[in-house]
DNA sequence: CATAAGTTGAGGAACTACCTCAGGTTGCTT
DNA sequence: AAGCAACCTGAGGTAGTTCCTCAACTTATG
């Protein structure tokens, strides 16, 4: 086993300020911002950044870790929701809030990150309760019961879309395009669709944009 | 005026090569495909093209021209369906499926193409007829009355964006995506929006993805 | 103050795509 | 069939991006 030696005062500084420049570029650029730019803004060299993460994972991992948490803890009190539906339209609705804030959780969302061992945590985490928030509302009767888990990554990929495109230019569009979504999500709207879901493994096969 | 010489028999041959070429790479690979690739295609060298095309708008603009024009046709043909909804449906699965089949028309469909007058003049007929084809559905009682012409193209776009996602993994997945967002557009299924649409503008200045 | 830990940033490497132009080839005219 | 202009060719220059390294310098710490 490794004996971590503790690290120089500087160097905590800078790893510090490293975390919180990588939190704010990925937040305006996504997971694939460049990491000189990250570098810049945290006022450091780009062989510093080196030095202190050896992988843009690690360095994801220390940055979006507490964000993605928040996000899981979104999922866990939707899905606990007193009102099944509402707590769907609540998951829905604020993980989006999110992602429109932080191109970075969008891209968590989206399943465009190099897998670290932090995101894949909360993924997987996140896949179990949108599950159940999805089968509690069908079963409540509110939610259309042909949708399946694939189904809503994707309209929540498409909704990511329309936030990257009109994120200058009206930062509030998507939620129009939400709201025309989950009206035709009700079950009363529903009429069949027309081919079958996405397998697991077609998503996972499905190319980040 | 300048009076054009006739092109060498050489030169028309490898004008029309480069034409099928294009159409098939942007087909592929969308209209911002490198150059070379077409050039490679056409089984022509790279200096050709150029000595064709001075620029990639005149190359998309030969390329695209025609199926740009069945995209109007169609429009067309939904704008004076006799049952308006159905006249809408079948506008918005015609022009999916053309996009799904074409990266390069999806651009088109998006607005993220060079400015050509060809497509220019397309994108702008097509503007006209989807403000019909809409109106007309709404006027019907079918379609919900407070989605406007850039909802749509905003919509339209999130279509093209799973597309790209989806288009080897499950070429048909878009399918279910349109399915749910027209049942979410019927008038029967409609509540209240939170927010006002995108003015005109406010389209135009969305970023292409 | 000695030393190891840490920082620095210019610079090399690897891509990608664009576009040019000198030199070789070929169609076309007379 | 000769000669010329038109055309083709593709190596190579330009430019932009991002990644990552490392020799020389600086500084925290015991």
């Amino acid at each position: 086993m490794t004996t971590a030696r503790p690290l120089r005062q500087d160097a905590v500084r800078n790893r510090e300020r490293l975390v919180q420049a990588a939190r704010e570029v990925f937040r305006r650029k996504g997971l694939d911002a460049p990491l000189e730019e990250i570098a810049r803004e945290a006022g450091v060299a780009i062989g510093t950044l080196y030095n202190r993460f050896s992988s843009r994972g690690e360095l994801v991992d220390a940055a979006l870790g507490p964000l993605a948490q928040r996000a899981v803890e979104l999922a866990e009190r939707a899905a606990k929701a007193e009102d099944p539906w509402r707590g769907f339209v609540l998951f829905m609705q604020e993980s989006c809030e999110l992602m429109a804030d932080d191109r970075g959780l969008a891209d968590v969302h989206r399943s465009s990150v190099p897998a670290t061992p932090v995101i894949d945590a909360a993924q997987k985490r996140l896949a179990t309760l949108k599950a159940r928030i999805l089968t509690r509302a069908q079963e409540a009767g509110e939610l259309r019961g042909d949708i399946e888990s694939p189904d809503l990554a994707l309209l929540t990929w498409a909704i990511a879309s329309t936030m990257d495109a009109t994120r200058q230019a009206a930062p509030d569009a998507w939620r129009r395009h939400l709201a025309v979504l989950l009206d035709g999500l009700r079950a009363d709207a529903a009429h069949p669709l027309p081919v079958p879901a996405l397998t697991g493994r077609q998503l996972r096969n499905a190319t980040p944009s």
